[in-house]
Parts: structure tokens; C-alpha cells; sequence
DNA sequence: TGTACATCAGTGAACGCGCGTTCACTGATGTAC
DNA sequence: TGTACATCAGTGAACGCGCGTTCACTGATGTAC
């Protein structure tokens, strides 16, 4: 009786409706034009509607990122999957991740600068580890060591290098992008050649099945 | 007659206590606790008062980032005319920008991240050799590059590279503090030497003055 | 020494604005009879 | 087919808030006489 709920695939297209707006939006003018009137305005609704299909911004805005973030991880286990040797695997996962944020430099942003809660509430460290990207970079990383295809060290600290300097090759162009800075197509393949070089053993010549401890 | 103007010294002073007062805020609180009423209250003078003193919000912001950021180029300066041998000095460098970053992560994360211009005015891009530490890091590639003790390309994609690589080192840790990323003081040194060892030409175990073409 | 006046630093209430959010309401769409 | 009712999606004016900025005003501090 009454008139029938709206079916989750009829909430599913409204919901998408108002992200893509406020994407959109985004996109064009950043987090300072975003605003929830503007939104519903670009979406067709109006400002009252968001708040049945979201909770407040910060929940609409983390359904941006969430679906990029989500796919980003699922190409991580894809690539560990599919790529037996460290050194290529590391490779790859490098590029992808230069790829994705390229891909997605509004939702890199977001993720990597902008999901800070605004108050000051406190919030719990996580594990780096927690992040596919680093556990897969570190799980690689052990492994060469093993095998003696990578230098030693510490593998956590050793794949967080790695990870900032993809995140710096990315970032810097975005950040600075009242200077000419070369973009993320050019550096990032440099950045990677650069951190791949500098994972090989000292002495080594051949890709080695021998080393390791 | 009347009452005498301010003494530049009297000035100054109050200009600084304003900053001051800023400063903590910011550093407190980030960019969401800054306010004019917060800062005019922390300051100990009246909102109207600011305006006296500062055009703007902006100017005010600015006002915080034009001395560290002027004196790290003096830094940059100072490295240059002391350290003749291009990779040593590349390495200072580098090591200068990550201590620095280090000193003022307040003024790191605002000059990078947060003084983009509100508007969607349409801003000049400029020169990325403007900034001291790119053209300080060139030009100390183009001189290796002579002598040979510097592997081989194009020295201002080069020099953005190392660039992206310390930042990417910095920025990681600033951007990511909800995950225990190891802080920019292990980052950095890391990041310098795989860097460091990027920069070394193939086939070539001595510094060679002998090298280039 | 005392008083009128000029000039300045500094004050803080007020303005207009845009924000996120709420909620009484509208109207479409179903069922019941 | 028609009517009363229930239920839901969707509306948009209104609220309270904090923001940056302004400006008529206060009061301190000098000079002139």
C-alpha cells in the first residue's frame, strides 16, 4: 500500500547522479567550489535530496574516492598475481600506481591531501601495511631479497621509499602546477627507472637465483 | 601635531606578534582553526586591527611562508659557492630541502599545498627554474654531466626528479599521518642515497675528471 | 601648568555572504473498496 | 471507473553559524598657545 519504496537500482542511478555532479565539480573547481547547493544544482535535485541518499558531504565526498581507491587495490592483487618475479612485479606496481593516479588526479588529491576530518578529533594510526600497494611493494621486496635480485635493508622502509617517490613524481606537478612542471607522464617513468636502478645489489650481473643469505 | 605616527620598529612588532599569533594557529589547529577573529584573539588585538597591519587574509598567509622560504634560497646560495664538486653539492642539495622541510612543516605543507589562489583566476605559470633549488639542482647536473661524474639527460628533467623524489619523501609522511609512515628524518636520507645512485654514470667506478663528451 | 585641538593606533559592532543542515510540505504513485 | 487513503521521493524556504571585511567611534599622545 502507498507508493513503493524506490528499487536499491533506481537509488543506485540517484546516487551516481549526484557523485558524478559533484566529480564533476570537483574537477573543474577543486574543493573550494564544491558546495552542497552547488552540487544538487549541477545533479537536478535539490539541496534536501542529498541528505536521503548521503549522510553529510564528507560521506558524499568519501564515496568519490572510495570506488577508485577499491579498484586501485583489486589491479594490486592483480598484478601479484600475475607476475611471479619481484623485480617486474615491483615494476609494475610502480606503474600502475603512477597510471591510476594519472588516471584519477582529482580523486589523488582527495585521498592523499583532503580526507583529513576537520575537527580535531583524534584519530588512530594504521598500519602502513594496511595500504595494498605498500604491502605489496614490501611483500616484493622481501621476496628479491631472498632471492638476491634486491638489495638489502629493511623491506618496510625500503617500500615506503619506493612509494614516496612515485607519490613525489605524481605529486609535484599537481601540487606546483603554477610552475612548468613536467607532468606525472614524464617524471613518473623516470622516477621508477630511477628507484628500480637503485634496488639492485652492488656485484651483481646476472639476475641471480644464487644470493641471498 | 598630534599624535606621532608609529615607529617602523613599533610596527614591525606588532606585525610579528600578529604572526606570530597565526603561526601557532595554523601550526595548532592547520588552515580550518585560522581565522581572523582567532588570530586577532591570540594576538591580543581587535579583528579591525589586522587589517591595518595586513591588506588581507592572503597577505597575512603569505607574509608566513616569504622568510623561510626566503631563506632556504639563501641556504641554496650558500651551498652553491661552498661545495665546488657537482654530486656533493646535489647531495647538500637535496639533504637542505628535507632539513628545511623538516624545520617548517607548517610552512612546507602551505608553500606546496595551500597557496593556490581561491578564484578560478587564470594564473601565469612560471618558470620552474625560477625556484632556487631547480635551477641550483641543474645547474649542478649540467656541470657533472660535463665532467662525467653525472650519468647522462636532460638536466632539468633530471633535477625535477630528484626534486619529486625529496618531496615525495617529505610530502608522504605530512600527507599520510593516519598510517605510521616512517617520518621524513628516515625517508629523506634513504631517498638522497637512492637518488645519489641514480646519478652515477654507468661503466664508471672512478669520479673521473676524464668522462663527458 | 592648563586647555583646546589634531592626529594617530586601536576597537568592536555590524554587514553581507555562503555554508551545511533541517523539516514541514508537495505531489506522484501505489492499494483498498 | 472512481474515490479515499497511505506511503514514499523529492522540494526549498528557513535556521544558525562562522567567515572576511568595514567603518564610525574611542582614547592615547602629541603640539600650540
Amino acid at each position: 500500500m502507498g507508493r513503493p519504496s524506490a528499487t536499491p537500482e533506481q537509488r543506485k542511478q540517484q546516487r551516481n547522479k549526484i557523485r558524478a555532479a559533484a566529480a564533476d565539480i570537483y574537477q573543474e573547481e577543486g574543493l573550494t567550489g564544491l558546495s552542497v547547493r552547488a552540487v544538487a544544482k549541477r545533479a537536478g535535485v535539490s539541496t534536501g535530496l542529498l541528505y536521503s541518499y548521503f549522510t553529510d558531504v564528507s560521506d558524499l565526498l568519501r564515496s568519490l574516492w572510495l570506488r577508485p581507491v577499491a579498484e586501485f587495490g583489486r589491479r594490486v592483487v592483480a598484478i601479484e598475481e600475475t607476475q611471479p618475479d619481484p623485480r617486474k612485479r615491483i615494476e609494475a606496481l610502480l606503474t600502475a600506481y603512477v597510471a591510476w593516479a594519472h588516471e584519477h588526479p582529482d580523486v589523488y588529491r582527495g585521498v592523499l591531501l583532503l580526507v583529513r576530518p576537520p575537527g580535531p578529533e583524534q584519530l588512530d594510526v594504521e598500519p602502513v601495511a594496511s595500504l595494498p600497494l605498500c604491502r605489496a611493494l614490501r611483500d616484493a621486496i622481501a621476496e628479491g631479497q631472498r632471492q638476491g635480485s634486491v638489495a638489502g635493508g629493511d623491506p618496510d622502509l625500503l617500500a615506503q621509499t619506493l612509494w614516496a617517490g612515485a607519490h613525489g613524481a605524481i605529486a609535484l606537478p599537481v601540487n606546483l602546477d603554477r610552475f612548468d612542471v613536467a607532468p606525472s607522464s614524464q617524471l613518473g617513468p623516470l622516477m621508477i627507472a630511477t628507484l628500480m636502478a637503485s634496488l639492485t645489489p652492488p656485484h651483481s650481473d646476472s639476475p641471480a637465483h644464487l644470493g641471498g643469505p
